[in-house]
DNA sequence: TGAATTTGACCTTG
DNA sequence: CAAGGTCAAATTCA
């Protein structure tokens, strides 16, 4: 056999390379995007930098991770404490139910990820869930919408990123059915009507990826719903490019998030596997 | 007192 | 069997 720590170091190397080329190309779409409206070249580099980072996933990918798992960025790499079931309370409940919902998700068209330094999205969950995830630092949270009663099925996972600066993962699972806030309307308003906004690239100060303090959806295709945002550049720590929150003036402007479809990666990856194996 | 949260048990999937 | 997702009784809060 080989030396798999040898192996590993190698393969996070060019990861590292590779999430850096795709960072210094989306540098440049940035500033072919500053001079020009419109211009063909913008999706070959849009391309480009989905290639490079998809490359890095792949090789990421090689080891445990599914692409939802790279997707939940690495947690912050130490052991969890097991299980998050401890303690003793009650035994109950013999006569179990006849079916507990679907277990397992499984990440369909209806769902997308958004990286976020609040939880806040102007709807009212209802906690139903709370669980020690492998790997990650902090549990993992589970909310359904206040109006399940109603029949809205929305339900959402928010997992604590990292501390400082305080960011989390948001992943959303079917939309909701209940009456919208009138800030979500308007938001929804917004988008639909400009679908360039989908799918879109986009950088705060300092070329550092980052994300809306109140985060909308930020496609409105189908297929492209369920979405994922990757960090500029890699280190041991896992958001090294994300700027503080305080040292930002006007983060709204500059909301929208570097977003790669999960098909995407998933096919990409696929590809990858066995040309990495 | 009702709604929301907490948390151990239960269930499915890989 | 381990891990992740959900249920639901117990507990806390307004």
């Amino acid at each position: 056999m080989e030396n798999s720590g040898e192996n590993f170091n190698a393969v996070k190397k060019r990861l590292v390379e590779e999430l850096i080329k795709g960072r210094e190309s989306a540098f440049q779409l940035q500033t072919l995007l500053h001079k020009l409206a419109q211009d063909s070249g913008q999706e070959q580099l849009a391309m480009k930098i989905l290639t490079s980072l998809t490359e890095g996933l792949s090789m990421v990918t090689l080891g445990t991770a599914s692409s939802a798992q790279i997707a939940s960025v690495d947690c912050a790499g130490s052991g969890a404490a097991a299980g998050g079931d401890g303690g003793e309370r009650k035994k109950k409940k013999t006569g179990v139910k006849d079916r507990r919902g679907c277990y397992k998700r499984k990440r369909t068209s209806d769902s997308w990820t958004e990286i976020s330094p609040t939880t806040d999205d102007g709807r009212v969950w209802r906690k139903y869930g709370q669980k020690v995830i492998l790997n990650c630092e902090y549990p993992r949270l589970y909310y359904r919408c206040t109006h399940k009663n109603q029949g809205c099925k929305a339900t959402k996972q928010v997992q604590k990123i990292k501390e400082e600066p305080l960011l989390y993962q948001t992943t959303y699972f079917s939309h909701h059915t209940c009456t919208a806030t009138p800030t979500e309307l308007a938001q929804e308003l917004i988008l639909e009507s400009d679908p360039a906004d989908s799918n879109l690239l986009s950088f705060g100060p300092n070329n550092h990826l980052y994300s809306s303090p109140n985060p909308v959806k930020i496609s409105s295709s189908e297929e492209d719903k369920h979405m994922v945002c990757f960090p500029h550049s890699i280190s041991s720590d896992p958001w090294p490019g994300i700027v503080e929150p305080e040292s930002i003036e006007s983060k709204q402007a500059w909301s929208p998030r570097i977003l790669v479809s999960y098909d995407d990666i998933e096919e990409a990856v696929s590809g990858c596997i066995r040309v990495h194996r």
